[in-house]
RNA sequence: CGAGCAGGCGGAACAGCAGCGUGUACAGCGCCGAAAGGCCGUGCAUGAGGAAAGUCCGGGCUUCACAGGGCAAGGAUAGCUGCUAACGGCAGCCGGAGGCGACUCUAGGGAAAGUGCAACAGAAAGAAACCGCCGUCUUACUAGGCGGCAAGGAUGGAACGGCGAGGUAAGAGCUCACCAGCGUAUAGGAGACUAUGCGGCUAUGUAAACCCUAUCCGAAGCAACACCGCAACGAGGCACCAAUCCGCUUGCCCGGCGGGCCUCACCUAGGUGGCUUGAGCCUUUUGGCGACAAAAGGCCUAGAAAGAUUGCUGUUUGAAACAGAACUCGGCUUACACGCCUGGUCGCUGA
RNA sequence: CGGGGUGUAGCGCAGUUUGGUAGCGUGCUUGGUUCGGGACCAAGAGGCCGCGGGUUCAAGUCCCGCCACUCCGA
């Protein structure tokens, strides 16, 4: 599945200042609505990340544990931002993506699932769209 | 065997699954588009460094300026000879400093062109005289005046060559030997410079203080620059105040909405080129102490634009260092786990 | 890619031009004053001047190389 990117720097502006964020140590996840009718995903990593060798690592693993989940069963059209953090680039994709997964419930982007919502946390509040 | 010196090389490897950039071939003729073409799929090939880093120097390239020469200003460099496209780089050598040595370090022109500064201390920081030494005069008899001197003391980072002998009232390059410094001649050397002789007999340090001398330097940088180019703005031409005309709304009608047209120039968003064959790399031979040069043969080796060799697992041997091309090349500087190679030196021991 | 600024006591800043004693405010400590506290008065402590070399008799200051933070332009 093709991912378009976002590459503009007002969208990622828009996506800090109007959308839902979930935050973890090794990583923020930004997700605001669109009107393009499909998602397009951003990675970032600052300089506070390290030097050029540390950030490009910590956008790899990002986007190994973003196409290591499954993803048919997100909703469509939303910018969706993922920012690194400090610790980032130290770990491994596969401690990465449950922690993506996660945000992404939390966020109200995975289809209703009745079969895991029912086993789940029920304290994440489901989001209509 | 131990200690120490100098130089160089490499910079984890392999396998499985999944995935990325570029190039190329093929196919569905699937999707988008007026077209050129683009997107999706598969196969093959290929895909970061010794520092890619810092951006400290010097080139290529591009645009602008000057198109001849000189001067000024500003900046950089500073022993000599060479290497190089060039350099503030490199090689060899000279002088100085350090080390028993291998070897290391060295911004190393000019202080009699001029100016400034040298705190405190000290008499004095450059044409010196506080204590002092000597001679002489006065004298209240332990002080003072005049003259000579710069050896000794004291201060300092530094005190008008060092040291010894002669000499003298006391002293002093006043005289002499040696040494250091200056000038000059001869010899050697490509030169820096070295060696020897002779001469006069002496003017501290600082130029990474101002400065002087010699040499070099036009400015900006690939977000440069070139080309294409919706909209908007400008110029010209043609229409003329018409809606019975033109465009859109699925082909036609009704209805609705909108409306001067064409050309040129400039050019925004954006796109394309610049973009990788180059003072290129590898091997061998020759010349040179060396930096390097020449010849022959062979090779093509990243070119992205949110920015590409990665994620997970396994084995070796372990949890691998510093770290990511962004127009490009030669250097410099800085960071760096681990593994290895070569050649000298010193000490001890054995044959 | 290009250009500039800053780094000094716990904190905020002078001093660097023209090299010789590191200082100001605030905070801290001790003492005084007050029934006690604040304010006030007096005394005091606290600095490898971002790091490493060099020039110099002597470096916060001059020169060179690094590090960190920060600003500006294309």
């Amino acid at each position: 599945m093709k991912v378009v990117k976002l590459n503009q720097n007002r969208d990622f502006q828009r996506a800090y200042r109007k959308g839902k964020f979930a935050a973890h140590p090794l990583l923020v996840t930004y997700a605001v609505k669109n009107r393009m009718g499909e998602n397009r995903i951003g990675i970032t990593a600052s300089k506070k990340v390290g030097n050029a060798v540390k950030r490009n690592r910590a956008r790899r693993v990002i986007a190994a544990a973003w196409n290591t989940l499954q993803l048919q069963k997100l909703k469509k059209g939303y910018d969706i931002v993922l920012v690194a953090r400090a610790k980032t680039p130290l770990a491994k994709s596969t401690t990465i993506a449950p922690v993506l997964e996660k945000h992404l419930q939390k966020l109200g982007l995975m289809e209703h699932d009745q079969k895991r919502d029912a086993v789940d946390d029920p304290a994440v509040p489901e989001i209509s769209v």
